[in-house]
DNA sequence: TTAAAATATGAACAAATAAACATATGTTGA
DNA sequence: TCAACATATGTTTATTTGTTCATATTTTAA
């Protein structure tokens, strides 16, 4: 039986994960999960500052979970696309099955 | 509309995705799809020390990814439950669709 | 019970990175 | 063009974390 994945898959694959491996941008995705939303919001209804969010704005646009439209002076920021839905929700599953309990 | 997922959720959640984060994690999880595995065999096979491979497995286990069972001097471990399966393949669609490439 | 094999664990070190701060870029309206 | 607003980007710092090395447990066989 021949490998099933190549190894620059799995590295890719280690990297996505990372993108999801931070709290602050777990609560950005799932701020935008109901509707697009602009930097300044996601700062004032996060409790974060404006650079941090750009920051981590970058990081996720970067790796594709993200996407953005100018309108006007603000730039709106939205989910990419259903996988990023699709993996938000399967591992809120698992946490929920009571395998997300502290250490 | 109320929040749909609380803080401690949030937080779990990133400290999940975390954990599959890693190259050496994923290769060692993705070493599991098809069968399970004693520590050796995996530090055989993934090119990297026993000490490394087991510091990993227990994070592994801790986090609830995968399970062990002793037979003998072994301990082989395999994956926890489908939903590790199925974020692993959720991610690998997400990477293939051309949405993993080269920053 | 002693030795050897398999695995686990503790400590130290180096690399990665998120946040904060300052500053730069870009857009709109007067 | 100028001022004000929105967002982006360097840089530094503190924290986190994966690996290595040394050592400790645990199990089997003689």
């Amino acid at each position: 039986m021949e490998k099933a994945y190549t190894d620059r898959e799995l590295f890719d694959l280690a990297e996505l994960y990372k993108i999801f491996g931070d709290p602050t941008r777990i609560r950005i995705l799932c701020a935008m999960l109901e509707t697009e939303l602009c930097v300044n919001d996601i700062a004032g209804c996060l409790q974060m500052s404006q650079s941090s969010v750009s920051h981590q704005l970058r990081i996720l646009k970067t790796s594709k979970l993200v996407k953005s439209r100018r309108e006007g002076k603000s730039i709106f920021y939205s989910l990419d696309d259903e996988h990023v839905r699709a993996i938000l929700s399967m591992g809120m599953e698992h946490i929920r099955e009571g395998r997300g309990e502290r250490k």
